[in-house]
Formats: C-alpha cells, sequence, structure tokens
DNA sequence: AAACTAACCTTATATAATTCGGTTTATAAA
DNA sequence: TTTATAAACCGAATTATATAAGGTTAGTTT
C-alpha cells in the first residue's frame, strides 16, 4: 500500500473548493460548482469526499468577538516544574477545560506553553490567571496584553501548500 | 442616543444562535430553529439580522492543516528599532502580505509583535523567517516552534461574556 | 383603554440539495 | 492497438430547504 487508505489526494479542483469554503464556508453548492466549472452532482460529491476523508473538519461562524464582549485578547507563557513527566498530562487536561483560554500550544525554545485568552476585560484576566497559576505544575507565567490585532484568522494559504504526499496536480 | 444606532442587543436566543452557528456554520434554519424553539421564518430574521449588526462576520470551513501540508506551526516574537512611529505602519503593511503569517498582534510587556505562522516544514519556516528579518524596521526576532497543538480555536465562549452594553437577557 | 410596535406563526412560492441513470473520459490490461 | 474497467461527470427528477407575504399575538407607550 503506497497511497492512504482511503480516497485519492486532493487535485486542483478540490484545493478550489477547499479555499473557496474556507473563505465562504455557506456559499451554495450551485454557486460553487459554477466557480470550479463543474455542475452541482460531482462538486457536491466533492465536497462529501473532502469531509469524509478529513480534509474539512467542520463549518462555522466567524463571530466579532469585540462586539459580543470579548474585546481583550492576551498570550500567556507558562513554565512547569518538570518534577515528573505526568505534571505535563495534569496540566494539559486541565488548561484545556478553561473555556477563555482558545488556544494552547506546547513550543520549543524558552518555556513550556503558549497560551492564547479571549476575554472580557482585565477584570476577567485577572481571574482566569488565577486560576492558570494554580494549575498543577505550574512554576511561571508570563503574559502579553495584545494592543492591537493586525492579522487574525487567516485561512491557510493553499496556494503555498507543500503537496502532501504524492503528485498534487 | 444611548445606545447602538442601528438594531438591539443579542438576546437569550441570539446568544443560542451564534453559539449554534459558531460550532456548526452549515447548520440547516429548519435545524435550527428547532433548536432554539422558533419557526423557521423568525429564525432566519434573526440570523440576518446577526449578520448585518456584524455580530458575525462570515462562514468558512474548518480545514485539517497537517492533511494539507500545513503540519508546522511557529511563534516569532519581532522587536522592531523604534526610530520613527512611521515605523510600525511600515512593519504592518508588509508583514499581513506574507501569506505563511496566520496571525499578527501588537503586544505589551517585552516586545513589539507576536505572530503565528502555518508553514509545511521547517524548510519553509526558514525561507519566510528571512523574509521577515529583512522587514522594515525589524531589530530582532525569536521563535518558538510548536510541538503540540493542545487546544486550537476553540470558539468564543458565550457562555461567559460580559453584556455589551445593557441588559442581555 | 387604545394605538402602536415587535416578534412570531402559517402558508405559498422559489431556490437549492440530493438522488439516479446514463455518458464520457481516463486508466490499465491484453 | 484494442479491449476492459473504473472513475468522474452531466442532466433530469425528486426532495428538502430558503425565502417572502399576510395575519396574529404579546408587549409598550400614550
Amino acid at each position: 500500500m503506497t497511497q492512504s487508505a482511503k480516497g485519492r489526494l486532493p487535485d486542483r479542483i478540490d484545493m478550489t473548493i477547499l479555499d473557496t469554503l474556507q473563505k465562504d464556508g455557506r456559499i451554495s453548492n450551485v454557486e460553487l460548482a459554477k466557480k470550479v466549472n463543474l455542475s452541482p452532482s460531482p462538486c457536491i460529491d466533492r465536497v462529501r469526499k473532502l469531509e469524509q476523508d478529513g480534509f474539512i473538519e467542520g463549518y462555522g461562524a466567524r463571530l466579532n468577538a469585540s462586539k459580543l464582549g470579548f474585546g481583550t485578547a492576551a498570550f500567556i507563557q507558562v513554565t512547569l516544574d518538570r518534577t515528573t513527566g505526568a505534571v505535563f498530562d495534569q496540566f494539559r487536561d486541565a488548561v484545556v477545560k478553561i473555556p477563555q483560554v482558545a488556544e494552547c500550544h506546547m513550543v520549543a525554545g524558552g518555556f513550556d506553553y503558549l497560551l492564547k485568552l479571549r476575554l472580557s476585560s482585565m477584570e476577567a484576566y485577572r481571574g482566569v490567571l488565577g486560576l492558570i497559576v494554580d494549575l498543577p505544575g505550574v512554576l511561571q507565567t508570563h503574559t502579553y496584553v495584545v494592543i492591537e490585532q493586525v492579522k487574525q484568522d487567516a485561512g491557510l494559504p493553499l496556494k503555498f501548500a507543500a503537496a502532501p504526499e504524492g503528485k498534487t496536480e
């Protein structure tokens, strides 16, 4: 078996579909089909296949954070005390449960985890920071408050995609 | 004028709609209406209003970055030389044009900008870093490569939303 | 209490999604 | 090169959904 078990790799048309849906997830199948020069039937077949093969994980509305009371964002660097390996698991299990933690990344190069928080205010920040400091294994933290969102949540630059396994066109 | 010019504030039903669409942006209006105990007509009226009032900015497919050749992520801290105020503008204008820069935040507390990159490989990282170092005003950078995505792109925790201006229920 | 407004429901119409059978095109084997 | 096979595609029919219009209720204001 030289290739992934289910389905073939996305071709150029699939890439256009993905890029289009990434930007407008509620485009009608009829419109999408026009855009990729297909009739509706094979177009929706491709979309379903992309969903089933896991290239599309879901669809979501992009909400305006500021207008909904989440105008404040902050990044928190977290360093753990590595007494045991289980510390990492405990920290991860606990941190993902905090709703205000929008992202959590384990990183290399200076500290252990980088968290992105979405908050309503600095008061809310103070509350959440209290939670994080008390999480298992946390040694120290450093916060960077976001002053201005210059660019956010840009989609995947599919034009620059490396072919996942073999020929993509 | 004590309140925002157009439209009223989202009530509890609107919040449920927003939270639902955030998680499933392609839910049919019929299903959505059932979920919030409305008939389809007032439900879609509310959705349209939320769109027009800017609470919903758009819809998009969530793509699997790894399967599409963007398995590598990295954060880059950027410090500028503040010779002039225009340096900030120049840097911002230039950095937003780099497709691999998924996010760019101006932050307080140690450095100036925090960038999030989505990349296909470390080779790609090397190329993009070269671009960033050469951007106008860049004094120094520090990179943190993401080892593991513990939590990513969690939606807004609307249950914890502060009422934007007044009564939200 | 009456008038007004806003939100809602029901029904009818238009549009889109989905399914199915058949055709073309590409791929592989003989 | 020819033939067999599979994949992708198209068009038409069906089903479901979105959209629009008219009327009703509930809440507010005067």
